[in-house]
RNA sequence: GCCCAGGUGGCGUAAUUGGUAAACGCGCUACCUUGAGGUGGUAGUGCCGAAAGGCGUGGAGGUUCAAGUCCUCUCCUGGGCACCA
């Protein structure tokens, strides 16, 4: 007779099963086709796992288990994004050595995810702080120097004044730091920049044949910002200067009444202007204010450059010229030709300053911009991204700087530059980052002439070893290169990538780094991840973020330790659509807690027959049919829900042949694996291969269907769903409850064979 | 302001893609079991109505034998971008 579940046992018992054999170890050499699932990696934080890192986990742990049912080689690996500012916050508040306090934080993650579960590969772990690994981050920095592609820059850069580093425009939320919520400032520092620019057109394009979620192409589409216009050049009366301006709208040039130039244009110091103090002092105050704060400005400011007059290249018009900070120094080209009739900021601009706002005919652009000399261009939001940092926790950048030969490449034989240990990792808030002071370190000698030299001593952003993580997957322990190319031709892409919260960052620079891999020939394929599948949140049960600081933290171990990890896999899948946001709910865990005792009670007792139970064949078929479909199209809430439904059926027979049991444990699976082993076990069935959906048996004898009259639902019939039309009138007339409702002879009958019946009186 | 998703019971949600709206689960009600509560089972559970029946997928129109699903307008929620020329 049916016994307790002892889930504690059991579930214990198949993990050691699982590590001892090694059971979901990768081939790099394999006959069978591939699938490579990949979870983004999480960041090893202090306050662990919550039941909302899981989620993705699961999914993927399901997605890989059935691929490799199906018969595939199966690449799940699972790895550490342990550089950057949170884990060396955690290390300084704490008073440890960020290394140490990492190796601490994925002990625990490890020990976390152990309990649920995972057939993770763990002999590809890999960890962005390793040196054998960073090794490989510095070596594609250097190839981007080679190329051109890694440039120094003293542009005002955005500054966390709190966090005392600089940051790429990624890393901002407006204009506060996206970590830490403090208000940037503007700081000009000597940067290292990418110029991830270069890359923005392809981007775009090879956005569309990905198949992500779409509202994740359309961040990405809104984030690289593609504008296509046209430079024109106005001249500048009595002088030799000229004002370069891009416009997407060369037809409205007639319709230009006065132009603009943004504060930080280096005209504005140059011209010979009346007021110049005048001027002077707006430049100064609009510099003070983020682009937020002068976006939120009420009313537009500005100042006209007195004495200053363009001349409009296609009339030859003067025209005034005036600085003013609605105009960006960071897009197009600093300066605008304002058209008050086409633009309403210019029209605002001009209301408030009097200037003229001229109604025009269109222009023919195309004609426009051939007439004036102006050249057809495009132009990106999106601007190169600013690579240094000045903070301890990350890889240090491979320069060496000379005061002969400059910026100077350190040779690929002496990768990796490790990260020296320092007395006091603390940010110094100089704009040097602590490396700076470890004068032993810094001073080196110049590869190219062997004079005295200097190192770099700024950091890579956070962001850095995530950007190719995935390709180390495909050969983690490799010491020649970052990946080998036969690996990488075999397991490229990846197949299935599976996340949240990275929108735009991670996924841009990623696409970066390997299209930009791709060019070296480095890898062979121009995108890294085939398809997305972006998961919704958990939140807590109070509809707010899980949070230490709002103390409604669930603990996954908790949650195995009372259910079980099979009762929590089944939960998380069944909450809810995967991509929909849902709040956590214990009273509904119950639920799929009922499911998997129930399951145990029939695997445990005297239900099974030696032959097919018949009344069950189709419902099985249909079960595994749909939960196939469902685990490939990441729909596991209704796979679940469709499992329950059969298993209420198996109930109610209170019998099952063996065979149709066998498939309904393989399916259940890679939701549930510990029970579905063990009771595979018990009933000394093989579960391992995925099974084959028995088509013949996918449509039911006889369905119900329903009868409307007149378009209204009278009542159902049941029939073959093959039957013809005439039977199908036949029997909803000798129903009385249909009967009443026909007044008189159908004058239009409607039949959809084994879906209506409408009949119109 | 522009661009993406979405609005279905008390709750999480489902709907064979135009064919019986609410499957599955939570919760709730009644009864049985359980010798005193977080057990298990049976039945019920969209709304109005005693019933017959009527109404019902944010709202208003429309197409159709038939609309949660398609079209037009409109309101609301979440997300992305935002003085980007």
């Amino acid at each position: 007779m049916a016994s307790e579940y002892d889930y504690k046992k059991i579930e214990k018992k198949w993990q050691d099963t699982w590590a001892a054999s090694s059971a979901f170890k990768a081939s790099d050499d394999s006959s069978k086709p591939k699938t490579y699932v990949l979870d983004m990696f999480p960041y090893p934080s202090g306050e662990g796992l919550h039941v909302g890192h899981p989620k993705g986990y699961i999914a993927t742990d399901i997605y890989s288990r059935h691929m490799r049912m199906r018969g595939h080689n199966v690449l799940h690996p699972m790895g550490w994004d342990a550089f950057g500012l949170p884990a060396e916050n955690f290390a300084l508040k704490n008073k440890i050595h960020p290394r140490a306090a990492v190796e601490q934080n994925i002990a625990n993650f490890k020990e976390q995810l152990a309990h649920i579960g995972f057939d993770y590969d763990w002999s590809r772990e890999v960890n962005t702080t390793d040196p054998a690994f960073y090794k490989w981050t510095q070596w594609i920095f250097l190839q981007m120097f080679k190329k051109g592609l890694a440039y120094q820059s003293n542009e005002p850069i955005n500054w966390c004044p709190s966090c005392m580093t600089g940051l790429a425009n990624e890393d901002l939320d407006g204009d506060v730091c996206e970590r830490c919520g403090t208000k940037v400032e503007k700081k000009s520092l000597p940067q290292w920049v990418l110029k991830i620019t270069n890359y923005a057109d392809r981007m775009l394009q090879d956005l569309d044949a990905l198949q992500w979620p779409e509202y994740i192409k359309e961040a990405q589409r809104n984030w690289i910002g593609k504008s296509e216009g046209a430079e024109l050049e106005f001249s500048i009366s009595n002088s030799q200067f000229s004002i370069k301006v891009f416009t997407t709208r060369p037809d409205t040039l007639f319709g230009a009444t006065y132009m603009v130039l943004a504060p930080e244009h280096p005209l504005v110091a140059q011209l010979q202007i009346e007021n110049r103090a005048e001027v002077d002092s707006y430049v100064v105050a609009s510099k003070a204010k983020t682009e937020i704060e002068r976006g939120a400005a009420k009313d537009k400011t500005g100042v006209e450059l007195k004495g200053i007059k363009a001349i409009n290249p296609a009339n030859k018009e003067e025209i005034p010229v005036f600085v003013a900070d609605y105009v960006l120094w960071g897009y197009g080209t600093g300066a605008i030709m304002a058209v008050p009739a086409h633009d309403e900021r210019d029209f605002e601009f001009a209301k408030k300053f009097n200037l003229p706002v001229r109604e025009i005919e269109l222009e023919d652009s195309k004609k426009i911009v051939e007439k004036v000399g102006g050249t057809w261009t495009v132009n990106y939001k999106l601007k190169d991204w600013v690579f240094s940092r000045q903070r301890y926790w990350g890889e240090p950048i491979p320069i060496i700087h000379c005061p002969k030969d400059g910026a100077v490449a350190v040779p690929e034989d002496q990768l990796p530059v490790l990260l020296p240990e320092v007395a006091s990792y603390e940010p110094s808030g100089t704009g040097e980052s602590p490396l700076a002071t470890i004068t032993e370190w810094v001073n080196t000698t110049c590869p190219t002439c062997g004079g005295p030299a200097k190192r770099e001593t700024n950091t890579m952003p956070q962001w850095a070893g995530s950007s190719w993580y995935y390709l180390r997957f495909m050969d983690p322990h490799n010491t020649e290169a970052l990946v080998d190319t036969k690996k990488e031709k075999y397991w490229a892409p990846v197949d299935v990538y599976v996340g949240g919260d990275h929108a735009v960052r991670h996924l841009i620079y990623a696409r970066f780094w390997h299209k930009f891999l791709y060019d070296i020939g480095a890898v062979s394929t121009i995108e890294p991840f085939a398809r997305l599948e972006f998961l919704g949140f958990i939140l807590a049960e109070d509809g707010r973020k899980m949070s230490k600081r709002y103390g409604n933290v669930i603990d996954p171990t908790d949650v195995v330790v009372e259910h079980g990890a099979d009762v929590f896999r089944l939960y998380e899948m069944f909450m809810g659509p995967f991509e929909n946001t849902t709040a956590w709910n214990p009273a509904s865990i119950s639920g799929v807690g009922r499911f998997v005792e129930r399951v145990w009670r029939v695997g445990t007792s005297d239900v099974l027959r030696t032959s097919d139970v018949l009344a069950l064949d189709t419902l099985l078929e249909q079960t595994v049919k749909k939960v196939g479909d469902d685990i490939e199209s990441f729909k596991f809430n209704t796979a679940v829900s469709q499992m329950m439904i059969l298993l209420n059926a198996i109930e109610k027979e209170k019998m099952i042949g063996k065979g149709q049991w066998q498939k309904f444990l393989s399916i259940l699976l890679p939701f549930a694996p510990h029970i579905a082993s063990e009771l595979a076990q018990v009933a000394g069935i093989d579960i391992s291969a995925w099974p084959a959906v028995d088509t013949g048996k996918l449509v039911a004898d006889t369905v119900v269907m329903g009868v409307q009259v007149n378009g209204k639902l009278r009542g159902s019939i049941e029939l073959a769903p093959t039957a013809s039309e005439k039977e199908a009138v036949a029997a909803a007339k000798n129903d009385p409850k249909i009967a009443k409702w026909l007044t008189g002879e159908p004058t239009k009958v409607v039949y959809v064979a084994g879906k209506i019946l409408n009949l119109v009186v």
